[in-house]
DNA sequence: GTGCTCCTTGACGGTGCCTTGACGCGGTTG
DNA sequence: CAACCGCGTCAAGGCACCGTCAAGGAGCAC
């Protein structure tokens, strides 16, 4: 089942949509504002994304440019605001297609079957991050050097899952409980321990001086951030 | 240089897309009929079609669909008629884009730009892998040693299922569910003892030494890796 | 029927990962 | 100044996961 991330701010807009796409059998994932959006693309990486460009916290082409810094998944711009200056600057920040409301609703479930027919096996979705020396993959689980030169990293499958909403959500905070749900499910929200442990092991590897982490940053009382 | 296949019935029509596209460094063929741009595109295929549907010969429809049959090249329709269920007809048909005319130019450009920006569908019709001392092909299922001199590998078929997703993904990480999943069907997802008992053999038919494995390699709680 | 190859299944030992507890350090608060 | 809290680090134990061997059974050629 392709997973489908809808954002927009009138829940009405967000419950038709939601219907609709889960009548065609899509799993939907709704977020009212750009930041909830940004948030659950890390945590749950969809297959396409409808976005509207009308949101309450940040500018649409924001979000797009937000999304795309790592993820590689189709995105349908929806807006009320019509002229071609405003579709061309949210098609060349990476948007892939743009519907003007009102729309049809067989319209944007055609465009949504048209940029999830293309080829998803073998394209291989790269999401690859640069962090201190090394390229990471989240999709192919590699982190080599970036230089080429030199032993390619090794992490464990706790460290990858740990590693993987930090570096999908590049320069914002990551709550401590929401990496625990990440990593380790509901119900060990309260186990700090473990992040301790393998944030200093994700240090120990990917930092130049693992006691002075530029990278991956501890906001005390608040939780984690990557930074670029 | 992109090239981009341009058709329309109306002269000017194709005299101002040419113009725009050339001016942006593109390189342009025109039809003004369906007949001609299924011949233009076997000729030479473009790397995107910009197809109008109102056409003296074929039905718009005919075309996406003549077009597919062979060509994977976006095609970005535009139409004077509109209405939802045109749009949805000709992308369901195989179209990536739908543009009602009259239309912005920078906008067209802006959607060319989009539809071109997906990774070329990288064709790869080599299925030659070398590992270790041996030149694998998956489309042959021959395995014979680089060097030419020396015996044939032989694999059983089961071993050829499992060797083909790891080769074919040289350096990703393939996880042990996808690989049950490809060799022995869905369902199978936690018998993971075939999974060890068929890299074993493996090893020992490709590895110099299979006890500290160079080219198969386990990333425990994760999957496997074939490392070139 | 006989012998062969191949797939399946069970059991056993070892390695590496996750968990858990404890301790030290720095910043903040009373 | 002392107590406290949050964070980073280390070491040790348990256990899930992995590699290997061996035996049983199905399918096929002769």
């Amino acid at each position: 089942m392709r997973r489908v991330l809808v954002v927009d701010d009138e829940p009405q807009m967000l419950r038709a949509l939601g219907i609709n796409l889960r009548a065609r059998h899509y799993a939907v994932a709704t977020a009212p504002d750009g930041a909830t959006a940004l948030r659950l693309a890390g945590h749950c990486p969809p297959d396409a994304i409808v976005l509207d460009l009308g949101l309450p916290d940040l500018d649409g082409v924001e979000v797009i440019a937000g999304l795309r810094v790592w993820c590689s998944a189709p995105i349908i711009v929806l807006s009320g605001r019509t002229g071609p200056a405003v579709t061309v600057e949210a098609l060349d920040a990476g948007a892939d297609d743009y519907l003007t409301k009102p729309f049809s609703m067989d319209e944007l479930l055609a465009r949504l079957r048209a940029v999830l027919r293309r080829p998803v096996p073998a394209a291989q979705p790269r999401e690859t991050v640069e962090v201190a020396a090394f390229t990471v993959d989240l999709g192919s689980y590699t982190a080599v050097p970036t230089s080429g030169e030199g032993e390619p990293l090794h992490f464990t499958p706790t460290e990858w899952r740990l590693l993987a909403p930090l570096l999908r959500n590049p320069g914002r905070l990551v709550t401590g409980a929401q990496l625990l749900r990440d990593v380790w499910g509901p119900g060990r929200e309260n186990r700090t321990n473990y992040l301790r442990i393998y944030m200093s092991a994700l240090r120990r590897k990917l930092e130049p001086d693992p006691s002075r982490p530029r990278h991956l940053i501890t906001e005390p009382g608040m939780g984690y951030r990557f930074d670029p």
